[in-house]
DNA sequence: TATATCCGAAACTCACAAGTACCGCATATA
DNA sequence: TATATGCGGTACTTGTGAGTTTCGGATATA
């Protein structure tokens, strides 16, 4: 013990020699991680299956993860770079117009990705906290948010009336699409989104189509 | 091979001697499995928790299902025992009192405790279809059918106009508090359940209370 | 009472997955 | 160029859980 853990701050940067760890590969990994994720669910996906689709070595994932649950808390977290931001959502004039716009075939696929792999998580969800925030982070609270904004927006416009429970109204959609796939395994197409919007969404809003 | 196989019919009872099967321990051992089913999920549930909890041998389960998977297959099917039926559901006259009267404490504590072995299995629905109809039936099915009844009798009395989507506005309530214990975590009481109805239900079949 | 089966309990086998160690090669610093 | 590290791949150790077997004792038929 000469002089050990003095280096110059957060976990300082012992040596600087041999090569270096090629983390254009993290992602990589992550994504594989999903993919297995999605497929297999938490229990079924194995630290081997994840290296082979990435074409990595184990070694390799357990010199940048700790453990299988690091790992897939890590893999969960960055879903969230996926996400859109309220600039590039719709703006139409009215509600419905914004809410059928964000129908997309590219949002319609993501949502159900990340579905896939919330069902893979759920029981884990209840017992490791740390997963449960990741997984709201990354899956719940956007497509909620998104929907808090427009809802908001109509508002301004004197489109809905102010006093409307939002933040149930903004789960709607995300709850019923959720339970749609997830338990009755039917598909989540833009004609059910939309029957959704019209028969549901916007009928509990005030507004009458 | 002499005379095997011509007993009587439905696999012929061959003999009748020993000790007979204790078979009143059957539904203690599915109540242990899904003691456990909810607490640890499918994956996390061991064939010897279950055996422990029931106060069972381990050979005891084998002897009468053949796999782990049956005896959890059986187990959720033996849920939809505690169904209400239809002839006790409240008919109050008026539609917000028949789904306000279906709020009762142990509606309440069963419609969790399913939900709760729900997210223990769920990432394995997905995987196994016969799994997924017999959660369908025992926790699904149930709720959602009391709903289309009671909107049915709502139509027939004029409350409601005849041309609602009875299909998917009766699953959303179990939509959403299913999304809300499982994924959100959040309890479910009656102020919320109340809150959906005046909320959500009632303003989507056109009655603004 | 003799026999066959069930019971709970515990010991066992077997498969599989987390995590580790090592190989030969690639790539960085000094 | 010498050294130290990361890389993909493979073999290994270890723990755990499904399913099987065995045991002494209980309970049924004949």
């Amino acid at each position: 013990m000469t002089q050990l853990d003095l280096t110059d701050e957060t976990t300082g940067p012992p040596p600087k020699l041999g090569r270096k760890r090629d983390h254009t590969r993290d992602p990589e990994i992550l994504q594989a991680a999903l993919d297995v994720l999605a497929e297999e669910g938490y229990e079924g996906m194995t630290i081997d299956m994840v290296a082979a689709r990435a074409k990595a070595g184990k070694a390799t994932l357990y010199r940048r993860w700790a453990s299988k649950g690091e790992l897939i808390i890590d893999a969960v977290a960055c879903m969230k770079k996926s996400d859109l931001d309220f600039s590039q959502l719709p703006d139409t004039g009215t509600l419905r117009g914004d809410l059928v716009g964000m129908i997309r075939p590219h949002s319609i696929e993501d949502g159900e990705r990340k579905l896939k792999v919330m069902a893979g998580l759920s029981s884990m969800l209840a017992r490791t906290p740390e997963l449960a925030e990741a997984a709201n982070a990354a899956i719940v609270e956007p497509r909620a948010a998104a929907n808090r904004f427009l809802i908001h927006r109509a508002i301004d416009r004197g489109e809905v009336a102010p006093d409307v429970d939002i933040e149930t109204i903004s789960l709607i959609s995300p709850s019923m699409t959720a339970y749609r796939v997830l338990v009755l395994h039917k598909p989540v197409d833009r004609e059910y989104l939309i029957s959704l919007i019209d028969g549901v969404l916007l009928p509990a809003l005030g507004i009458t189509p």
